[in-house]
DNA sequence: TTATTAATGTACCGTTCGTTACATAAATAC
DNA sequence: GTATTTATGTAACGAACGGTACATTAATAA
């Protein structure tokens, strides 16, 4: 037989799915953002009391962390995905394209999580703040990388700077994200996109 | 004589300068922004106790609406005032790179209060929201404006889409606010203006 | 069965939130 | 002077905050 028996562990079965739940929380912050979901909202959105919560994601900034990890893997997937886009141009179109739709997707609170999250807050949110910061310079590194390879496969000029590159397309990319808040539409995201990769650094 | 008698009003004075205290407000309202801004705080920076605040500027929504205006006279009257330029190239020059020197003053807290405010928020924040929404889309609709009129000078080409053209250039202003958040340096900020720039439309 | 383990639901903790009642103090009006 | 007006400082309000103690329930282990 080659079905493995999986052994229930020893106490009371938990009576919730660790990742739904987490999914729940995720619609819950994006919503909300970090210090606007309350633990009474979260609780209420993933169907689980308080203690519960606590005992399985720990407080609510470890809970905020795992969310923002599912986030990664789940919703803005299509980030790291675009890195492996055959040339350098064909990488910034298809992030910003993406990024396009993704934040026009009528099923999608409006914002990325990490693009613009927590920008502004109370005292006591400093650990928060410091880890979107780090995945703002994660991706924006991502997108340097790949143009520091692509110019060394002659893909882009060797007179290009791939920082200011990166952080150009970085820039675009943020302020789509309140655009998309302040109500722009699919329409005029990819219009802003087309604009602003109208000045991609060709070979002559 | 041509000094006129200021009479005083008619019961115990004041004892702090209605603007002086609205300026430590935007202090604390621009760090922290709205939510993350508690009366207590405000109180302690605006050197006042609780009632007289609520008095002279009503409440915490009322306080922060006039925190706005004060903001919008002051720290970013450069906005209005780039519209001036002869140029629609101009202006979009000296609306980026005045905001990339403001956004890395380093007397300043980072990121600008308008561009970037209240983006996520918990429930009852609608209002702060909606006002925040609209000084967005009304600095972007002066752009457009400004680019409309140098339209029919034939100082842009007739092809060009005003409206996207607008965004784009909001567009990468907002995204510069998270830029400076997130720990960009004037030369950064300074650096994307210029490739932000670098497909400026032109006539043949 | 009995012991052990772990998750559950209830109910509450202390703190902080925005806001306000109220008595007092300091000015003008008469 | 006395009355009136307005701002002040103290002190507290009810509600919401993040977090937890504790008894109970439901599973496995022996």
């Amino acid at each position: 037989m080659s079905t493995t028996q999986t052994k229930r562990p020893r106490g009371r079965p938990s009576a919730f799915d660790y990742e739904d739940a987490l999914e729940k929380a995720l619609k819950i912050f994006w919503l909300r953002g970090y210090e606007g979901a309350s633990m009474a909202e979260l609780t209420k959105a993933m169907g689980i009391n308080r203690p519960s919560i606590y005992a399985a994601y720990g407080n609510k900034e470890e809970l905020f962390s795992k969310v923002l990890r599912r986030y990664m893997a789940g919703p803005v997937a299509y980030v790291a995905e675009a890195m492996h886009e055959p040339t350098a141009k064909q990488v910034a179109e298809k992030f910003l394209t993406k990024s396009a739709e993704f934040l026009s997707n009528q099923y999608n609170p409006r914002g990325c999580m990490i693009a613009i999250g927590t920008l502004f807050s109370g005292e006591g949110c400093e650990q928060v703040q410091q880890e979107l910061t780090a995945y703002r310079q994660g991706y924006e590194k991502a997108l340097r990388e790949r143009f520091d390879l692509a110019k060394s496969k002659n893909d882009l000029p060797q007179s290009v700077n791939t920082t200011t590159l990166a952080k150009y397309i970085a820039t675009v990319h943020q302020g789509m994200s309140v655009q998309a808040i302040s109500g722009a539409s699919r329409e005029e995201l990819l219009a802003v996109v087309e604009q602003a990769l109208s000045n991609w650094p060709v070979n002559n």
